[in-house]
DNA sequence: GGCAAATTGACCCATATGTGGGATTGTCGG
DNA sequence: CCGACAATCCCACATATGGGTCAATTTGCC
């Protein structure tokens, strides 16, 4: 059906008027073709497995089924495909959430066409497109938050409890007493404000604090 | 002592080749100017505070101080520069300690000169600049790993203890009794090949199991 | 129908953990 | 010099947790 050497795409997006606009500019750059436009979720999870294109370029805020949603449910099932995020949205929860469901890029709605067509190149190259300010967003979450309200030798402890290590153990590899240990750990508790294992490695994974 | 909006970059380069070349490309850009060149990472660390520089191109494979010590040491006291690596290094613990270490971005090394020039204004305008296949290795972290061993239900209480419940609470939210809980955790650090809280949540969280 | 796996539930027991104290020593800044 | 804080160590007690074992029920698949 295509051309050989042709990358197809879909879209998914419920804007009629941006979807065609955007369908045209795709169709317009040599290399690529534009299978179809979806507005909605529902059809567009119905019927991608079968076109089964190359990329899909995917709208978060649908009337329907959310985004995200149906990334959850394709990707699985379309392993050949990259599916790349365009949406105005930009909050933690939707970039955070589409990059565990599997997106292989985040655009922001005000890509210009040339920077479109360039972040589908670069994603056909092996890398992954993404607006300026969501990589700088997905680059700042690695961060080591700088200033620990934890002192050194908390933080130290609190290493050691992320790497699953009992008191015992802490205490033999520090070369302190096992209550020392406890000490420092009813602290970090304290001021971490949390009351277990599990909610102080959690919330040092989440806060980056090791 | 600058031409006023020009941006000042230092690099920390230890092949007095390449650092001499990247200063070149840098001092024919406009709006770009190189104040200085450091060849090993103990000079890097002793003067850069003084020069403070807009931007610095860090390497990271240097004869003495590796440049993530170099980066760890010169943040907190340097929190108007962005750091950029470069370097050829780009197995896991290089670009992720880089990241967690504050680097704004990570290039190769192979990045032709206009493509670095693009990546500085990138950088200035509120990105996060990286080679293709190093963003697709960041991006990538973040998928959610698809097959996973645990059933269903076991995913539910995975999750339940990365949020740091105990197994009562954990019992009441899913109507179901502590020992059923205790019977599913059991089954989960068998699988998981854990045993214990910190444990489990750290395997769930670093394998991005949740 | 029958088997395997998932889900649910239960018991016992040793140990780890969380929480409440209290105490000593050293360091650092005012 | 003194107060604040970090780091060290100790005691006691109630509870949570991990390990072993067993079994009923449901679900899906051959």
């Amino acid at each position: 059906m295509n051309e050989p050497n042709q990358i197809s795409l879909c879209l998914v997006e419920d804007d009629p008027e941006i979807g065609e606009l955007l369908r045209l500019v795709i169709q317009h750059s040599p290399g690529f073709h534009c299978e179809r436009v979806f507005t909605n979720g529902e059809a567009a999870c119905a019927q991608l497995p079968m076109l089964n294109p190359d990329i899909v370029l995917l709208d978060i805020g649908l009337p329907d089924i959310n985004g995200i949603e149906c990334l959850i449910k394709l990707r699985s099932i379309m392993p050949g495909t990259d599916f790349v995020i365009l949406s105005v949205l930009q909050d933690d929860d939707s970039l955070f959430n589409a990059l565990k469901a599997g997106a292989r890029g985040y655009l922001l709605k005000d890509t210009p066409p040339a920077e479109l067509i360039a972040a589908l190149h670069e994603l056909r190259d092996g890398g992954a497109p993404m607006s300026p300010s969501i990589a700088r967003r997905i680059v700042s979450s690695f961060h080591k938050s700088a200033d620990s309200v934890l002192t050194d030798r908390e933080q130290t402890i609190l290493q050691q409890l992320c790497d699953g290590h009992d008191y015992q153990v802490i205490a033999r590899a520090l070369y302190i007493s096992g209550h020392t240990v406890r000490s420092h750990i009813k602290n970090i508790y304290k001021k971490l404000e949390v009351s277990s294992r599990a909610e102080v490695v959690s919330k040092a994974m989440k806060d980056r604090l090791i």
